[in-house]
DNA sequence: TTAAGTGTATTAAGAGAATTAATACACTTG
DNA sequence: CAAGTGTATTAATTCTCTTAATACACTTAA
């Protein structure tokens, strides 16, 4: 099913977090199926069968996975780790955005980033140095917390 | 100079970090001013002077504070480290709106929600759930991964 | 030049959180 | 009821992070 990698510094459940949300989004798990029961995962992969539940409770959490008790744990259908996922990032993004609010930057320099970002999709990692500059003379003169807030 | 809460359970040196920050930034000590030596600190405030230097190097490195060795460490002009603190924020805030578009949130959808930030300023913490179906509807089709890059 | 001040580097001790393991419990199905 | 399943609790262990001890290096002024 997966396989761990022993060089891989991470705890062994978050490993397996990953991996496993990678094989479902990537297809290779039909929703609905069955997952293999804690178990037989634990001594496929030689770890504590307390080491698979922890994995299989993350991902039930983020709504990859959900479970009946008794019978097994079971691959939820698209739309709901779709949501979850969706969720999580925007709640994040926006948690971000505040703080870059409160930093002192203005509304339209996010604006101007947000789309870069969406132009220079392949070309990544750099960017946002050449207008940094900009952006730097721009938020000083009041644009900051109190500017922001519109006072 | 900075008081100590022994009930706060992070770390001292973080504390120190917050604490000689929001003095800075707050204007209570003047650009260029020393600040006192790490041992002296460290005598004040009955913590070990690698403590003391932890901090300093943290806040150097933010850009609030700058050394000269065999000197002592001075506050950084205004410009230092507010350029520092809007780089960074935006460095991140630019990691995190790539990470909300490889999640196939689109930019209108982004767009908006910034927006939204900026209106409700005061009304903080809410928010973002009530367009959040709205989001999850249009994300789906296929603005995913693929359709975000504009393949 | 030397002494007293400064920051810096290295290493180790200690504390605490995080991870993993052991074990017992509870539910479902044939 | 037996064999399969997930769950809860507690303990052992590992490991990272924080703090401390100590020695080194640079600057200044007497």
């Amino acid at each position: 099913m997966i396989l761990l990698d022993y060089r891989d510094k991470r705890p062994i459940y978050e490993q397996m977090v990953e991996k496993l949300e990678r094989l479902i989004v990537s297809g290779g798990l039909e929703q609905g199926s069955k997952m293999p029961s804690v178990r037989s995962l634990a001594v496929e992969l030689a770890v504590n069968p307390n080491t698979v539940q922890r994995a299989y409770t993350l991902l039930e959490q983020e709504g990859y996975l959900y479970t009946v008790s008794g019978r097994g744990s079971f691959v939820a259908p698209e739309r709901e780790w779709r949501d979850g996922q969706l969720r999580r990032v925007l709640t994040e993004w926006m948690t971000m955005t505040r703080k870059a609010r409160d930093a002192g930057l203005s509304q339209e320099a996010l604006r101007e980033q947000l789309a870069a970002v969406y132009s220079r999709a392949g070309t990544e990692e750099s960017g946002a140095d050449e207008d940094m500059e900009d952006l730097l003379r721009a938020g000083k003169p009041g644009a900051g917390i109190s500017g922001a807030r519109g006072i």
